[in-house]
DNA sequence: TTATTTAATCGTAATATTACAATAAATTAT
DNA sequence: ATAATTTATTGTAATATTACGATTAAATAA
């Protein structure tokens, strides 16, 4: 238990889930709306940023990069990180199409 | 640890966050997918229609209720389910701007 | 009243997530 | 070579999520 059924759904219902859940967390929010304010920025400008623990902050860079919204090239001894455009694209399309069934007028309640 | 700082960002943030957990799961995804499609069902419905157990698909529908996205009304011995069509509506605007960010044509990496 | 039907709730186990201190790794500066 | 800078990783604790059996609750049907 405890364990997703991922077997129980199609690959659309997967990647919608997927791909809310990379924001699902205001962090992760926070850090892709600094990348898109900035284009581009280092860990150590959203630990200032945002405040939580570097390690955390790394964390959740992690996160998004597992799924492929950002990507960082080393710079030194830093990391630059910026959004993944064409990732970004696909995922805005995917959960668009999620968004934007349509309502039936006549509701149940 | 393992609570999340909601403290540490703004209203909107946690907002999209929120909103973005509700279909984080795929669960939810297919319960809102099959409730757009048929306009409204019941609990037992999505029990067959998905396969996992009552008492989780139960546990589903509360969480997308107490967000807001569905409602349901009772009637005899079920509940009607349907999407709240207001609340959606308010839920895809906050995370269509979110999704339409101004992509910087010059990347870093 | 006594089934029957349907959904919610409770209890619980397994797993995942969040957060951070400490440390390691990798690069640059002295 | 040594120190300094920056990020990733490791380990760990606290909390949250997912799933389901069992039970309860509430309405209808017999």
């Amino acid at each position: 238990m405890g364990l997703t059924k991922t077997e129980f759904f199609s690959i659309l219902q997967n990647d919608i889930a997927c791909f809310a859940k990379a924001f699902s967390h205001p962090a992760r929010v926070a850090i892709l709306q600094h990348l898109f304010k900035t284009n581009q920025c280092i860990c150590g400008d959203l630990v200032l940023e945002i405040g939580l623990a570097q390690a955390t902050i790394s964390q959740h860079l992690k996160e998004l990069k597992s799924i492929g919204l950002i990507k960082g090239s080393v710079e030194g001894t830093s990391v630059c990180y910026c959004v993944d455009p064409k990732n970004w694209i696909k995922m805005k399309h995917i959960l668009k199409e999620f968004l934007d069934q349509d309502l039936n007028p006549n509701q149940c309640c």
